[in-house]
DNA sequence: TTCGGTAGTCATGTTTTTTTGACTTCTTGC
DNA sequence: GCAAGAAGTCAAAAAAACATGACTACCGAA
């Protein structure tokens, strides 16, 4: 393996990193399913046949890492965690049903 | 090869759709690129350093069939085909500006 | 009619992304 | 202590995306 350099921080423009954290096979499904209310691990597994739990876990991860959605150990009954749309995350949505109309 | 069944158009949002029309290696700088002008093939082959004529030609190719670009033959000087923002493409850049607002 | 410039296609190989299946950690209930 | 359900991790295989190099087709000028 050669070394190589990172220029993937030289965007252009902001909308592109926003397209990376979307971009991918599951994110987009996620996120719209994320608008429709918190999301647990493993129910958003069964909820994305042909899906797998480390590409969720992955995918998840970035999305939260961007800002997307939260996460939080929820202590209940079962103690779990959930994933929920940001402040950041609902105002895209916002722009999205703009997009709607356009399309 | 098995039979797949194609459950693409399944879609549960609009956006969905255009996530994927500018999902990719170099679709969104392509996008970025024709906000500038029309583009030319192999003029933008060589502003894509990196890409290859196979990705470029599916890229734009996949672009247009979205509605996103239009080709146009230009018979001038050294006939060429041009790909330019469609005035649906057009609309979008205007939503990716509102988007830079909230990131 | 051959040449240079246009815009591609095609087969192949490499690289990246995703899936698969086994394994881990934590907590609660029995 | 032991099992069961939560949310993962890890290595390896499979699939998808992308790059490379050779080739095609079209037009206009020499």
């Amino acid at each position: 393996m050669t070394t190589e350099i990172d220029t993937t921080g030289a965007e252009q423009c902001p909308a592109q990193g926003l397209l990376k954290t979307l971009s991918g096979k599951w994110k987009p499904e996620i996120f719209r399913l994320a608008t429709e209310g918190p999301l647990r691990f493993n129910a958003l597994l069964r909820r994305l046949p042909g899906s797998s739990r480390q590409s969720l876990a992955v995918a998840l991860r970035e999305m939260e890492e961007s800002g997307l959605l939260t996460k939080t150990l929820v202590r209940q009954k079962p103690l779990h965690i959930e994933y929920a749309l940001s402040a950041r995350g609902a105002s895209l949505v916002a722009v999205f049903r703009t997009l709607e109309n356009l399309l």
